[in-house]
RNA sequence: GGCCGGAUGGCAGAGUGGUCAUGCAGCGGACUGCAACUCCGUGAACGCCGGUUCGAUUCCGACUCCGGCCUCCA
């Protein structure tokens, strides 16, 4: 039985698909102009490990995450960089691609872009204008009338007067209330534009995932995500428009994930404090980073740094070690370790939980190692196993344990002579030479592992 | 001001009405030429004040502090 926490109800629902069997996941994506940052790799991350849990309880799943390529700031990008908005957003939708297989994401099952889904985006538009539950301003913009869906924010427990209090909502004479929110913006001169009733322009964000959403899913299905800064308005208004739209309900379980931090504040483009994947991925292996998301639930807030990173990597280090050299069985038999596993990620996705049993698995693997061979071998299997469903221990063991780290020190030809220079020491007993070589390394970041078949090295 | 989260051992991070998290770090031991890895053992925590209870870190209420959202933001 699997858990879910909705954000709808602020609370764990026992999860019920719309039709047996089969589950609709839309999942907010980026807005494609500039790197992903860490941030974004959270999201991505957490979603693809639900997608993958999903699908191994059994579901059939259909993963849609949208691409925004229509965008005020993308529009300002491409300005500033002197490029076409499409040769922009065609760079950083590769680099994102990239980005996320780097971080052994499985790629969603549809990526559907703004642009090409801008007929159904004006056909909603039109849909929500003949229901009164939109109008064309003054300015030509067109906007949702908010006052007009009762249920208006219901998804963050909010009325309409008390966001008004807060007084900070721009008064834009155009619009009848403050807290309506455009739906069709007219372009500029130059801009690109797509023709509409309401004069060439663009549609507004919030209208596209509404469009894209139940487009590639129905007008009602089961799981909405994105990341913690998207239920107010964004999700909010997506409900308003969908809802009013269609006369039915949108989403079942809305999810969202928490937000990463850096020195206690969230990490975010207006900030500025924000670090992209590729600043990370160059001083850390991509499953560093991943592993960092994995350790805690996908809805806490955690808290980036160097120092974070290190802990993710040591505590990954220990887990590829239990792996090296370590025969892996064809098959096993699922141990208590499975069902262990299985029921924290029941729970709302408890990855946290999830990999702790990973560590307990670990260190039953490393008994048996030396007692019985063929459990270790099934143990080492069973870790492989579950360990996918978080996308982790993909990579091979000794290739992971020197390349945890990115390190412009010594190459492998380096490390490896040293190595050879010492072994030959050490079987003339000359261990003060051999010490010497052994802490030259260290003091590179290189650690040493003498066993019976040789010796071995790892990134510190 | 409104709404939502959070406060757990040295650090990170789960969870539970009474007994175990887990990783790192610490301490003792085994293994090792010395180490590392690994294993065995071990100490250590639940913001503050009330309430409910035989018993609360866990439930309820107040308080303090921290974060998020209320404006584009994963």
């Amino acid at each position: 039985m699997l858990k879910v926490y909705n954000t709808l109800s602020g609370k764990k629902e026992i999860f019920k698909p719309i039709e047996e069997g089969k589950v609709g996941m839309y999942v907010c994506g980026n807005t494609v102009y500039d790197f992903c940052h860490i941030g974004h790799a959270r999201a991505m991350i957490s979603f693809d490990i639900i997608s993958r849990f999903i699908r191994h309880l059994g579901y059939e799943l259909n993963y849609v995450r949208n691409i925004t390529d229509v965008d005020d700031k993308i529009i300002k990008r491409a300005e500033e960089n002197n490029e076409s908005t499409q040769s922009l957003t065609e760079r950083m939708i590769a680099a994102q691609r990239e980005d996320e297989l780097r971080l052994g994401n499985k790629m969603p099952d549809r990526e559907p872009k703004a642009t090409e889904f801008m007929q159904e985006i004006i056909d909603m538009v039109q849909i929500l204008i003949d229901k009164e539950f939109a109008y064309q301003g003054t300015s030509g913009d067109v906007y949702y009338r908010a006052t007009k869906f009762k249920d208006y924010g219901k998804l963050n427990n909010r009325k309409l007067e008390d966001m008004l209090a807060g007084a900070r909502i721009d008064v834009e004479v155009a619009k009848e209330h403050p807290a309506d929110f455009v739906l069709w913006k007219q372009a500029k001169a130059g801009e690109v534009s797509w023709a509409s009733p309401w004069g060439d322009g663009r549609p507004g964000w919030h209208i596209e995932c509404s469009a894209m959403s139940t487009n590639c899913l129905g007008s009602h299905f089961d799981i909405h995500g994105g990341g913690p800064d998207l239920k107010f308005p964004h999700h909010e208004n997506e409900i308003a428009q969908s809802e009013a739209a269609t006369g039915k309900d949108y989403v079942n379980y809305w999810m969202h994930c928490g937000a990463v931090r850096v020195n206690n504040e969230k990490m975010s483009k207006s900030l500025g404090n924000f670090f992209t994947v590729r600043d990370v991925l160059a001083k850390f292996n991509p499953e560093v980073v991943r592993y960092l998301m994995v350790s805690s639930q996908y809805r806490s807030a955690i808290d980036y740094s160097d120092q974070s990173l290190l802990e993710a990597k040591v505590a990954l280090d220990r887990l590829y070690t239990a792996l090296r050299d370590q025969d892996v069985a064809e098959t096993f038999e699922p141990s208590v370790f499975t069902e262990r596993f299985e029921d924290a990620m029941k729970d709302d996705f408890n990855t946290a939980v999830a990999v702790s049993v990973l560590f307990e698995l670990v260190r039953e693997l490393n008994k048996a190692k030396a007692e019985d061979a063929k459990k270790a071998a099934s143990l080492a299997a069973e870790l492989r196993s579950l360990a996918e469903l978080l996308g982790l221990l993909y990579q091979d063991p000794a290739y992971f344990l020197q390349n945890s780290t990115v390190s412009e020190g010594l190459d492998e030809a380096a490390i490896q002579a040293l190595i050879d220079e010492r072994t030959q020491a050490r079987k003339d007993k000359n261990f003060a030479r051999s010490d010497e070589i052994r802490d030259e390394l260290a003091g590179q970041g290189i650690e040493l592992l003498d066993s019976r078949e040789g010796t071995t090295w790892t990134r510190s």
